[in-house]
DNA sequence: CCGTAAAATCAAAACGTTTCGCTGCACAGC
DNA sequence: GCTGTGCAGCGAAACGTTTTGATTTTACGG
């Protein structure tokens, strides 16, 4: 039912490749362009992509997946990462992993089924082989948030390490000693984090007290349990590091549960900026990544591998982070 | 490249036609059968959706746009339409409209472009001529949370009215008479959630006194503004109903940063439940909507149309919300 | 006015499926 | 032994583009 190139050949008298050619962009003469686009806007004629990725294998979307769709940290990446991409009129096909190997399995399947020109991942998994697919087919790749082993793929990232390292400075100036670490290992993030804390206590002179470090998963209730361990421990510590929003957000639940004060009974360090970490009671003191700086290098990355056709090596990009005050570290 | 259905003909000697038919779940004889699936796994297989998609002009994808994709409400909503279309074999094609009129327009034209079988929306315009030209492509949509007039699309959304009504009641049996709202007026939900107070204030026997009703934007900002406003009132009000997430977060860091406390010095009724209301100080009482539901309902329906081809008339489903007991509203 | 290079146009093939209408076969009923 | 029915299978056409290599038109210097 709707208008095809063949109606406008019909209509024009032209041929085919010559309209084809005005839709790409080649030159026509400018009678011939007149005629063309009269008769597209007379038949409100619009190309078949479906057509046209047929013949050319491109179809000018991206797959982006994320580990956690419902999470803020997805949604504000989300959020700069089509607008990146729509800007270059490239569309966006967006999978959940929901924090599932499987799925994320199923996800690379499904995204090249559908086509996609390259692939965005936030990953869930470590192991580095359900993108082998991608590979094979030559569809490139860019890692956001978390590089896999193996150096495959390009990958944009913070200097986790490093940014808790300096963050921990806070602590260390304002004489902390007994600090504990909140975190999940699942992720590559929180072990780099976790790697920070060990070097910053290191290069600080300062052991870590095994009972202080809480290495488990990525959410609300471990950062809420850990923190109520922590709290109830006779000799608790003065100060916690929280490795992300969720863990970061449960534990300051559990703090204003437990009638204990934060910062007076205990120091609280944050990573993830949110406007949350600024409402409540009191404003934490966090590590604020650049979301936005992320998701634009991430989309220039991947336009390039795929319309230079690039075959470069892989590059892992760390941008810095900065620090937010709050008034969740006491001086000792 | 990649093997082709006339790669399995060459391999079976068998017909493009029964090999299809075969894809698509057509009897063949048993010992056919073997051969294509032996074929299939040797070849390592897989159909090329863009050509069957260019045949039948079904894509198996479902178009999502919403509002602002990254608030929360829209992360759950996505997570568990996300959910549901891949139970079902659909992918998603999400869009974000970032509460920008425009950008909907152009989302829309996006979608069919994409070929989209059906649209599930979130609408930001409360014009519903931006989706007319899906009506004439025979696309489906199915509105989410907010209707259109014209009662043209099918919608799954809550009883907004009903919902602020009942909420109302925790506030007036806790004796409030000087009751402020703070609301958006650009979206359906907001005007709903007005009227529905109102409503709730008349059959009270109450009357709104004008300077105690805040009509704005859905924004962090604009709850935080008013809020700070009705405070600086030398008749405050005692209690605040606050119509959604955005404003009833801004308008708590209002609270929080003045000096006075909630609820001893005012109070508050919020909408959309989140983690969070449950965490900063004090808990916020709210009104909770069922998002699971609605997101099943919207795909069940959708699909529905998509695969019945059903021409029947919009229906407009309202589901029930529940309240969430907090500590913000004080008895006077 | 001719010859030639460059530019514009053309017809036809290709992309990888599904679908249409037809053929051939086996089997049942009379 | 004939007819009728139903099922698998088949070849060919269709879906709406881009691309290729050949051909025509244009422009221009000599």
């Amino acid at each position: 039912m709707p208008a095809t190139i063949r109606d406008i050949k019909e209509q024009t008298g032209l041929s085919l490749a010559t309209i084809s050619k005005y839709l790409n962009g080649g030159n026509v003469l400018p009678e011939n362009k007149k005629k063309i686009e009269a008769s597209i806007k007379d038949l409100h004629y619009e190309v078949n992509e479906l057509a046209r990725g047929l013949v050319t294998s491109k179809t000018r979307t991206i797959g982006i997946m994320v580990h956690n769709i419902s999470s803020p940290f997805s949604g504000q990446i989300l959020h700069y990462l089509t607008e990146a991409l729509r800007e270059k009129q490239y569309g966006v096909l967006i999978c959940d992993s929901n924090n599932d190997e499987k799925l994320e399995r199923e996800n690379v399947k499904y995204l090249l089924g559908k086509k996609v020109d390259g692939i965005i991942v936030v990953p869930v998994t470590a192991d580095p082989t359900f993108l082998d697919a991608t590979f094979k087919k030559n569809v490139p790749v860019v890692l956001l948030d978390r590089t896999l082993s193996g150096g495959r793929f390009d990958c944009v990232k913070i200097d986790n390490r490093g940014a808790v390292v300096r963050a921990m400075q806070v602590l260390l100036n304002n004489r902390h000693t007994k600090i504990a670490i909140i975190a999940s290992k699942r992720e590559y993030t929180g072990r780099e984090r976790y790697t920070g804390f060990g070097e910053a206590m290191k290069r600080a002179g300062l052991t870590m007290h095994k009972p202080y470090v809480k290495l488990g998963v990525h959410s609300l209730a471990w950062g809420y349990e850990s923190m109520k361990e922590l709290l109830a421990m006779k000799d608790r510590p003065t100060a916690v590091f929280t490795d992300n929003y969720e863990i970061t957000l449960g534990a300051m639940m559990a703090i204003n549960e437990s009638g204990f004060k934060c910062p007076d009974d205990i120091s609280v360090l944050g990573f993830d900026d949110n406007v949350i970490f600024h409402l409540i009671d009191p404003p934490v003191y966090m590590v604020k990544q650049p979301l936005k700086e992320m998701s634009n290098k991430a989309v220039e990355l991947i336009l390039g591998r795929i319309e230079t056709g690039s075959l470069e090596m892989p590059m892992e990009i760390s941008l810095g982070t900065t620090l937010v005050e709050g008034e969740s570290v006491k001086k000792l």
